[in-house]
DNA sequence: CAGTGGTCTAGACCACTCA
DNA sequence: GAGTGGTCTAGACCACTGG
């Protein structure tokens, strides 16, 4: 990971930033970079280009390249501290021990929404799960998911009560690393109020997502319903790209 | 917009895939991708990273690039049509009619979290405003905002009842085209109730944002309350860039 | 006009996959 | 080992900003 010299590059510059070095929320120009770092300029564009992208800094042509004042602040609302996710791995991110509990385990005919959603035959089968998430013994998301056999013979429930991704990277061999995302709300159903202890007024984020293999197979379509509490994500957004 | 060449190989190569020509769902490797377009390698690389950030392709080193089965589909829940904002263009989008109510237009002094978000001293003031946002005359969103007023002195309430971007964009010579979004929801408060015409037990998904403009400037804080059924946000997510 | 970031090229070498 | 994408370089030229 830190053997790239555009992310050498990049932990060095945001490290300039934390210790206040551009104090005037400039950095210098991408020539002058290349050659203080003994780099390309190429290199240099990768690396602050990366940067942009998460929101650190700013360019600009003709002007130059500046610091988002948002980075350096302490106590604002936002937080950069690198990728969004609201997926599994970042609820394990607040120090709170995570938990499973399996509430079903099937193997079912794909519905139509199903086929298209996995890229799947009618005559294929599916996994059909639910398991109910918790932290620190609290339960805060309900989530079903949908896996093709083919892509997971061995799959159990056993797999399911720990992490099915672990298991797809250790054991086949293969990665899940991305995903697509469809965000909204709802109103709590009776299943929400039982299981995420909600009021009758208090509501369920909503998280439907497609995962993919690092090949671009779809491997699980996964819907999560979310303790509104425990429901945020964070967004850098570049609102030119049309 | 189309005089680029990665942005020519961009619109080729999607123009390609939507009319069925790579069937074994694999594209050609870079260098022969190089050669048939008389262009560098390197603007090749260029697109194919554009699109493999949108999800429209995936490429796996050793291996090849496929294109994304999810993209050619038909009727699937995701739509790839680019990006994915959420924010007020994307309201207009439908063809519905957009409508703009200002509720309340003001010029204060900004709180502590205010001066943090929008980069000010104690001293400075800004505009604070709140309107409601209708599409077809139904409201569906109640937005709060508050600007500084160095940055945009001749701000008015007439200008609030229209688009403040375009007025940045046309009068003031400079554009905002960047956000930092947090997403979430909560149970609707008598405000939300009351103007968005929610029960009891609808939510509201809010989503604040921090507005920049092209060099970085924060330039707007705004608080967005819609109506849970107008709140939907679609992301593509590389859950790798660790 | 000088300075800055943006685009593009041509080519070298590395790292991984798979037959 | 052949084929594929990943990284990096060195340099040319363009487009925009601002004094």
């Amino acid at each position: 990971m830190a053997d790239l010299v555009y992310q050498r590059i990049i932990t060095s510059l945001k490290k300039a930033i934390d210790e206040g070095e551009f104090s005037d929320m400039r950095l210098p120009d991408e020539r002058s970079l290349a050659e203080s770092y003994s780099v390309s300029r190429s290199s240099i564009k990768r690396a602050l280009g990366l940067m942009a992208d998460q929101g650190i800094i700013f360019k600009k042509r003709g002007s130059g390249t500046f610091v988002n004042p948002l980075y350096v602040k302490q106590g604002s609302s936002f937080n950069y501290s690198g990728k969004n996710l609201g997926i599994t791995d970042s609820f394990n991110s607040k120090g709170q021990k995570p938990g499973v509990k399996v509430l079903s385990f099937d193997v079912i005919h794909p519905n139509k929404d199903m086929q298209d959603n996995l890229f799947l035959k009618p005559s294929e089968f599916v996994y059909s799960f639910k398991r109910l998430r918790l932290l620190d013994d609290v339960p805060f998301m309900i989530e079903t998911g949908y896996i093709p056999i083919k892509l997971a013979p061995e799959l159990s429930e056993q797999i399911a009560s720990e992490s099915i991704f672990n298991y797809v990277e250790s054991e086949l061999g293969k990665e899940v690393n991305k995903t697509y995302l469809n965000i909204s709300a709802e109103p709590s159903d009776s299943e929400g109020k039982e299981l995420l202890h909600l009021a009758d007024n208090e509501p369920v984020g909503l998280m439907e997502g497609i995962f993919f293999l690092d090949d671009g197979t779809p491997f699980e379509f996964s819907t999560m319903k979310l303790h509104y509490k425990y429901f945020k994500y964070d967004s850098f957004v570049d609102l030119a790209n049309k």
